[in-house]
DNA sequence: ATACTATATCGTTATTCGACGATATACGAT
DNA sequence: ATCGTATATCGTCGAATAACGATATAGTAT
């Protein structure tokens, strides 16, 4: 995971998003991350680098069954990245897909 | 862990906030931006500074009283503030409220 | 083969959301 | 007092969400 070449400033620099894609794109993510348990998960994974889904489970505290479902809603916006390890699935951070919403939240504050 | 201090508000460079209620805050400020319209209308307080009711609902195109509804959402999670000028109200930005969800993208880019 | 583990999916239920038109409110102007 | 403007609220409806238990899937171990 070579973090040297993120170019965090570049990106949030520039102008505001503007167009209707990116304001889909960006309220797609904003929905990923509109649920405690989510905002859970992805503060353990930004703690722990990886987590193997049963243990997200134990520690998110609800059925495996509503944890998979957030999981897979996390996965869907491609906030998280699942590799699998049968019968373990792995669980990261995808950064990459945060960077519009960190650029428009850093506008509110240049 | 993140090592970073970047500087920016001294408030975002702490540690990954940890508790349910922290959690619960964050997921209030996503949902509150977790629909395209919502997005809009921040990016537009963000590009005018303030922005009267009336011009918001013509920039954002929905009906007025489903803008109104995106205001009210908006302004519960003290993302907006609107200042009543009779028979207008002028919005804004509280750039406050989003420091938290700014500071836990901004661990993820630590 | 059988059993166990980890995860995903299905079916159900209650709740919330998003959109709209219609209506209410509050003010300034005529 | 009536009209016009800007905004908020109400009522409704269909769609989406969150939660769970039960079940399916896929691998490992015995």
């Amino acid at each position: 995971m070579p973090t040297a070449t993120r170019t965090l400033p570049a990106s949030q620099a520039a102008a505001i998003p503007g167009d209707i894609a990116t304001e889909k794109a960006l309220a797609v993510v904003a929905k990923a991350l509109s649920h405690p348990a989510r905002i859970h998960i992805v503060r353990l994974l930004l703690e722990k680098q990886t987590c193997i889904g049963c243990d997200i489970v134990d520690e998110v505290g609800l059925a495996q069954s509503t944890v998979s479902e957030h999981l897979r809603i996390l996965k869907s916006a491609a906030i998280i990245r699942g590799e699998i390890e049968r019968p373990r699935v792995c669980y990261s951070l995808n950064p990459d897909s945060l960077l519009p919403l960190a650029g428009l939240l850093n506008c509110v504050f240049a």
